[in-house]
DNA sequence: TAGATTGTTAATCGATTAACAATC
DNA sequence: TAGATTGTTAATCGATTAACAATC
């Protein structure tokens, strides 16, 4: 089904037409040409078009593509037909706002377990999940199938623990810390920079000023 | 000190830029050369000359750029000499994690109020603020100078409350919630969309599987 | 069949890298 | 001065857009 080596940019579209795609099927749309999608996305009908068919073909000639279908095979694209075991590293305001934002359960993504290295809140509870010592993370992981860790701990702590889930031969890790870490190739990270992204947006608010 | 029009592209790479030099001045460094900064970070040091010279030159030729100083300048184009007054609409899991997470303090981003339409939760406390009702947000933007806001409710309010803040003329939106949101060029919009990025790891996890 | 719209090739545009003259 | 390294121009690479033949 799947090209070799799509480029990065082309896969970081992907889940916004599948969010459009959605929207389009909770509308009651059956079929979408590339030309109305673009004019909804704001995106030319050729890239769209384009990005299609680095996955083959979708669409049909005079009729543009059909709503449900094209929705599934992204979603099939993007891995959301198989379940992933999650684990949340870090229980501190934003490991407890993740474990207890459930959207994610939709899409097959399940936390399985939160840990936490400060002996004060380790055993307390978070969405019915006892926190746990970040001492007992390997055994936990090769136990319970995980295959993706949260990070949503402070930099120093983010280096350490990628070190253990680099050995456990975890699948992807989802940053959250501050800091870039050097893991294998094997090993996927998409990285989440909040400060980042804030001092972009503070970027665009003073680009035009002077 | 700043040319016009900027790529998206750089800009997307001056935080990681200014968090390096965070690193290297912390560690000690009082100066490095493209060619240095180029091995920490794993990008070509042609990249990097090129990214500082859209903002004038910040180098000397023979000695390569004066860690503290390229700091600061970054820090500036990125605006964060300057004082931001945030509030956050919807105090949820999520908006109250983002309260309590006062990192941002130090970069000039000062969090002035906490909204949502829930009545169960409006007058409650987060981080010593009470809970507002978001009807109350037009005046609070006016009478607080607030010209950032961080949107954590679900799309179908994230739409609504955006026409209120175009309607205020804010300067920025920092939005959380899972849909694109449409505005005026005027004001800028810096999305975190979390469901994307999970689905991008997912993607990448099973890119090379069969 | 005629009209619509895809899949795909070719042209354009922009971003990255390489090279080197300028200069500290 | 000689060595190092920038600033900047030129070459390369990749991504986007335009165009159109294929085809439903």
């Amino acid at each position: 089904m799947q090209d070799k080596n799509i480029s990065q940019v082309v896969i970081s579209r992907l889940p916004r037409y599948f969010r459009y795609l959605g929207d389009l099927k909770d509308e009651g749309f059956e079929r979408i040409s590339s030309g109305e999608l673009s004019k909804r996305m704001n995106v030319t009908a050729s890239q769209i078009r384009q990005d299609f068919n680095h996955f083959g073909g979708f669409g049909q000639q005079g009729y543009g593509y059909n709503v449900n279908y094209l929705y599934e095979e992204i979603g099939k694209i993007l891995g959301l037909d198989k379940r992933h075991n999650l684990i949340i590293v870090g229980a501190g305001n934003l490991g407890q706002a993740l474990a207890n934002y459930m959207n994610f359960e939709k899409r097959g993504f399940f936390v399985k377990g939160i840990f936490d290295c400060n002996s004060e809140i380790i055993g307390k509870k978070v969405r019915g999940m006892t926190i746990m010592d970040t001492k007992d993370l390997a055994p936990f992981i090769k136990e319970n199938n995980i295959d993706i860790a949260v990070l949503t701990l402070p930099k120093q702590g983010a280096v350490e623990i990628a070190k253990t889930l680099v050995s456990c031969n975890i699948s992807g890790i989802w940053n959250f810390a501050h800091c870039d870490l050097e893991v294998p190739d094997s090993i996927n990270v998409e990285n989440v920079h909040l400060s980042d992204s804030l001092m972009k947006l503070s970027f665009k608010i003073h680009e035009n000023e002077n």
